[in-house]
DNA sequence: CAACGAAATAATGTTGACAATCGACATTTA
DNA sequence: TAAATGTCGATTGTCAACATTATTTCGTTG
């Protein structure tokens, strides 16, 4: 099927493949350890190889794709131990950020997160996973750019995209929304506060709970490792 | 037992290109700032404009370089506030890496350290800046790959050029060498003693005297050509 | 003389074609 | 039969040429 890409060139051609492709792994279209022929997605995106080369290894430094030599690229496949590796790196750096937020104290952005907040726990209230999920990467960008720092913001999303390789619900049932929304609260407390070690730790412990419901559901799962 | 690595010993070409770009940017040959001709390095490599870009691209994932659209590739350039935060971040995840070596115990890899930490030691000894150098970005990798995880090390790495970027000499003095070596023996200490808590704590607070280190020749640059 | 604008220049972005490489299958040989 | 080897097909790696975009130059004009 073709695409439209030829009819929107306003972003760099590289940028549109990147998007697309990124959302068909993060999306499930393509499964993981799959591997990604060059010309059959240049073909099907209507571009010449070189651009879904390049987008390629643009994925590869986010961690979602792994190339190999005179081989290919293939989806990238998470182990447990990897995940929880990512988790517990993930749970560092957005404990950094929330720091760097409640040492900040950015007004415009706190307005932000309280929304965010308002809008999850409604989310939460309905029981409707799909909108709380989407908010929920919502509320963590928002954190990331209002950190101010560029490199480290990045550094999260990008950790955030690599679990989502994973394709794991963990914010199931209709209590994790609540005891997920409650940690969220607790990490504008602290930066609402301006208590820069509280703001950390409530950050990095969010996350480090996701990584605990994670090892909860795969010792109710025991045994659908790959 | 028979090892093939010995055979193919041709790299991908664009590791050469990429190698040596890195070279040239961390051994100072371009300067911050500058833009990266492709074809003018294809042209002195004697290859083609794509590996060119493609190890471009590579360098940028790793924060040499930044791209721009259709205005090229320009050499990093780091203000002081960046590299302050990468000094923060590299603490962090260091510290990370110093505690899964002392959770994982591996007596090969203490044996290792040790002796590049002798090796810095005579370094120091000697004044000789230039070797103690070197041996303490081996001792660095050395700690990153003990920690078995190669995600996390790959940004420790990464990290470390980074900050390199810089191309300052905080390790300067014959004193600095020796207060540097003490905070790498404190860490083997602590990775030894199997204490996980203080593993971290060392590792990431060697980093933070660093950061110490680095705003103290600051301030006295500054101080002097005022 | 300054300012504006269009052509010339030079660089990146993109393309299609060619070469190198790897895995699979078939063939040969002990 | 099974191991070793040769060949083939498919895919990535690399290249040179073309298209597009940004910059510079230079001539015109107020």
């Amino acid at each position: 099927m073709v695409n439209d890409l030829e009819l929107k060139r306003k972003k760099p051609l590289v940028l549109e493949v990147r998007d697309e492709l990124e959302r068909m792994i993060l999306g499930g279209e393509v499964p993981a350890g799959e591997r990604l022929n060059e010309q059959t997605l240049a073909a099907l995106m209507g571009v010449s190889r070189a651009p879904v080369r390049e987008a390629a290894r643009s994925l590869e430094k986010d961690g979602l794709v792994t190339t190999v030599a005179n081989k290919g690229v293939y989806v990238r496949k998470l182990t447990l131990d990897d995940a929880l590796e990512l988790y517990e790196l993930r749970a560092m750096v957005f404990g950094y950020l929330c720091a760097r937020v409640a040492a900040t104290g950015d007004d415009q952005a706190l307005e932000d997160l309280r929304a965010s907040l308002t809008r999850m726990s409604e989310a939460a209230e309905r029981e409707d996973e799909s909108t709380y999920f989407t908010e929920n990467l919502v509320f963590h960008d928002k954190i990331a750019e209002a950190a101010d720092s560029r490199r480290v913001a990045d550094l999260y999303i990008s950790l955030c995209k690599e679990v989502r390789l994973m394709r794991l619900r963990v914010l199931s049932g209709p209590l994790a929304l609540e005891v997920s929304n409650q940690e969220h609260e607790a990490i504008v407390r602290a930066i609402e506060s301006g208590d820069i070690r509280a703001a950390s730790r409530a950050g990095s412990q969010h996350h480090l709970n996701g990584k605990q419901r994670l090892l909860g559901t795969y010792s109710r799962e025991r045994g659908a490792q790959t």
